[in-house]
DNA sequence: TTGTACGCGTTATCAC
DNA sequence: GTGATAACGCGTACAA
């Protein structure tokens, strides 16, 4: 079954013509007659001739594809089990014969899915930028790895332009790659690398968030939980604190808590001052990811949100509007912020010359009920 | 900045060896000595050097890469806007010098992220297949394309195995494709192509939701909702009709309503029942995608689900646990899925003897709200 | 341990 | 319109 693939030379062979008009036939339909061409596609379908990416990507010197690296940032889930097994015996009721038959295992399907592990940023942006490709015919190239340069090089050369998801070490293992090809940085201040930013308008989100709370609420005492090493909740930080500054209100010159995701989320510092009785009367986090726990938590510490203290998320992730209560957060456009990554890929493939577009994408407020707002 | 991507011929020449020894500085570490290892690695670093995937990939033979190709089931919904264009002027409050800001637009992000649009059962699968394939360290190759053979072949020729969710016109294309890789296809039943198979248990889930409403609710008016053209819907019906059969209720020929996802949702025959006072009590649809604008129809006609209706899915997406009333369905495990193909590609493109598997996954039901259980 | 030379399957540039 | 043939960049026997 596993023959070897056929190539332009079986074709040609058994066509009767050289390798150059099987090539033709593909690639130049109108330059050869129309009776060898419909030969030389025929054969080609007869015998399953397919041609070799590599060989065409090595030839024309660019493959076509458009990649998205992951510096993990999502962080796997420890599996608790082993990997489905396909080889298992043929238990249950397999009505196909020789078939092998995997029971269900709640333990395989995370609480019927669980929101909060599935459609993050990430993902979101992720189906933007595949729907902007598809809608142009590319292929994409998915690829994930940490720190390695080698994992980053490696993707690198499968593809003609790379959107990057930055990580905690992304930086510099980015600076010493100089790639070779159009790169586009998501959620990454603007530097002098030469790399195109696609990130949201941090500032501009936090901003109305925060005036939200403290016009709107009255809220006169808030801290900021997330880890300032996200450079994302860096800017958000700042806008935090200059926002507090302009509407007159004392602004913390540091985060409450920077409890990280996937590091330690033991946000020891709301612990405690929750313990203290100095929990301030709202906790803006730097994202959705560190306010639902952060739900949790209070539910169990008997603390009522919003009553006895209002928290408030970013990023606007689907969970959000399943927590009790549901989340008030910035939504970021991130279908669109793929879409231009990919769009801004596609582009600078063609004209490399352009300059290193740095593209702002505006946020949304979306007001629910962990602010006091909904019911 | 664009110069020629440098290759090994530049690396080797600046490090003053041969191009074999840059190229076992790479692939086999321990085969050189210490010093020009560093030497050349250095070098290679220095000038941004990074293997070309397609020349290594039509040396050794093999890409390394996994490939997911979707005949176009999931249908792109209309832009109805330009996508965003990021060259566009610097409105907002863009406080970075350079930067284009492109302002929040309610239509580029619909209903914040419709979990109707996205978290659907493709999405879940592929998931699954990222997770499997990243913990393995395998890059991804995601394509689409409609009928075409060339657009399959065209994702075939840079991976090592290809996973395909077959779409109406997959069957015709692929088999005149007869590609030489390991294939597995999703939600496609057994047959006699040499390709593996993972597919849900279609029938003991059927089986488990329809005894569910006749043996618990009492039911014994039931209609199918779905046309028969999708494999997975077929394989549904005929479960359907073969429980109602074996619990003594009587079970109709045919679907009462032949709706297709993408092509006309107009549920005329649900309409029509629905005028003439026919309906049955209970309408069985072959998918989520299917049951949820059918709520939202009942709904706009008055129709209240269960009291006078009952309603009920199969899939188990995202979406079901927000609709009102909720949706009773039986959840695939497609993350399960996912995996198992990947490892299924993985496993076969190391020994190709194997046999063509077949892995039917279990599936669970999911009692909601639309057949009366839950509040 | 390192260098030489060939093959991998295409595309593209020439001749014919 | 069609056929030789030279790249394309890397892996790898084989030789040194």
């Amino acid at each position: 079954m596993t023959a070897r693939r056929p190539t332009v030379y079986d074709v040609a062979e058994r066509a009767k013509v050289s390798i150059a008009t099987v090539s033709f036939a593909f690639t130049r339909p109108d330059q050869i007659s129309a009776t060898t061409r419909e030969r030389v596609l025929g054969i080609a379908r007869e015998i399953g001739y397919m041609p070799s990416a590599s060989a065409r990507g090595l030839a024309r010197g660019k493959t076509g594809a458009l990649g998205l690296h992951s510096f993990d940032l999502l962080i796997e889930r420890p599996q608790t089990r082993e990997p489905v097994d396909p080889v298992g015996e043929a238990g249950g009721a397999a009505p196909d014969p020789g078939a092998s038959f995997v029971p269900w295992d709640d333990a395989g399907d995370e609480f019927l899915a669980d929101p909060r592990a599935f459609p993050l940023y990430v993902d979101e942006v992720q189906r933007g930028f595949e729907l902007e490709c598809r809608a142009n015919g590319r292929p994409i190239m998915l690829s994930s790895g940490s720190g390695t340069t080698t994992s980053v090089a490696e993707s690198a050369g499968r593809v003609d332009g790379l959107a990057i998801f930055p990580g905690p070490s992304a930086a510099t293992t980015l600076a010493q790659v100089s790639l070779k090809m159009p790169i586009v940085l998501f959620s990454t201040p603007p530097g002098e690398d030469g790399h195109h930013r696609v990130l949201a308008d941090n500032a501009g989100g936090m901003r109305e968030l925060v005036t939200h709370l403290v016009t709107d609420h009255g809220i006169t005492s808030l801290g900021f939980v997330g880890a300032l090493r996200v450079a994302d909740y860096r800017e958000r930080f700042e806008a935090f604190r200059e926002t507090l500054t302009d509407l007159g209100v004392a602004a913390p010159d540091e985060p409450l808590d920077d409890s990280l995701l996937g590091e330690d989320l033991g946000y020891t510092a709301v612990i405690e001052a929750l313990r203290a009785g100095t929990l301030p009367r709202a906790l803006v986090c730097a994202s959705d990811q560190l306010a639902l726990p952060l739900l949790d938590l209070f539910a169990a510490e008997g603390v009522r949100v919003p009553d006895d203290v209002v928290v408030t998320g970013f990023d606007g992730i689907f969970a959000g509007r399943l927590s009790t209560p549901s989340l008030t957060t910035v939504r970021q456009p991130m279908e669109a912020m793929g879409r231009t990554a990919a769009r801004l890929l596609m582009d600078s493939s063609r004209s490399p010359s352009a300059e290193p577009a740095v593209v702002r994408l505006g946020t949304k407020l979306v007001v629910r009920a962990s602010c006091g707002c909904a019911a």
